[in-house]
DNA sequence: TTGAAATGCAAGTGAATGCTTGCCTATTGT
DNA sequence: ACAATAGGCAAGCATTCACTTGCATTTCAA
C-alpha cells in the first residue's frame, strides 16, 4: 500500500474517508481508539494493521499529522490539502490557465 | 473498469483529472477532440479506448454529461458532484453529525 | 526485570484497476 | 453503394491495492 502519492488517491478508499470522518468528530485519537470507534460508530470492522496502513497513507499525503507521546501516537486531521482539490475544476471556464495545472 | 461507483474513486486517476482539466478549458468536446487535445496540451498519449473508458467512468459518477448528435458525442463537465466532497471534512469539529455521513 | 500494552515492519494473497487488442456498429459524404 | 469517420463492446494482461499473517520493537506498570 505504498504507491499512494497524492490526496486524490488517498481519498479513493471508503475506509480512509471514514477514518477522516472519525477524526473530524474526535481529533487526536490513537490507533487503538480509532479501531474501537470505527467499529462501534461506523460499523467498520477492519483490523488494526489495516487501519494502521490507512493512517500511513493519509499521513504520507498530509491529510493526517501525528504526534508521539511515549508509546502513544496521536493522529490529527489536516484539511489543508483538501482545499485546492475541488477548486481546480470550479474555476470559470474560458480562462485558459496555461499549462497542465499541477498534479497531473 | 466498471467498478468505480463514486466520485472519489473517479478522481483517483490522473488521466481522468486531466480530462476534467481539458473539459474545463473547453467544454463539450468529442472523444476524438479530447484525444487530440490531451496529447498536444497535456502531453498525455493515451489511446482512444483508454480515454473512452475514462469518460465512461466520469459519466457513471455524474462528473461528465453526454449529448449525442448524429455520429458525434459531446462531453460536458458537471461539477455538481464535486461540491459535497471536500465540505464533508471542512465542517467545524465538535458537532457530531450523527451517523456515518453518507457514502461510506 | 518481567510482562503487557501500543505500535511497527514485511512478505504474501485475492481482487480491482488501467490499458491494450481486436472486432463490431452507426453515421456521414461522395 | 461504398468508403471513411466517430464511436462501442469485450476479452486478456500486468500492475496496483487493500488486507491478512506473523513476528519484532518500544514503552509503561508492577
Amino acid at each position: 500500500m505504498g504507491g499512494v502519492t497524492d490526496a486524490f488517491r488517498a481519498l479513493a478508499d471508503p475506509t480512509r474517508r471514514t477514518i477522516l470522518d472519525e477524526l473530524t468528530a474526535r481529533d487526536g485519537q490513537t490507533l487503538f481508539e480509532l479501531c474501537a470507534r470505527l467499529a462501534s460508530n461506523h460499523d467498520l470492522a477492519s483490523s488494526r494493521q489495516a487501519i494502521s496502513q490507512h493512517l500511513d497513507v493519509l499521513e504520507s499525503v498530509g491529510l493526517v499529522r501525528t504526534r508521539r507521546e511515549g508509546r502513544y501516537k496521536f493522529h490529527e486531521i489536516d484539511t489543508a490539502p483538501l482545499e485546492p482539490i475541488v477548486e481546480r475544476w470550479l474555476r470559470r471556464p474560458g480562462s485558459d490557465p496555461g499549462g497542465t495545472g499541477e498534479t497531473g
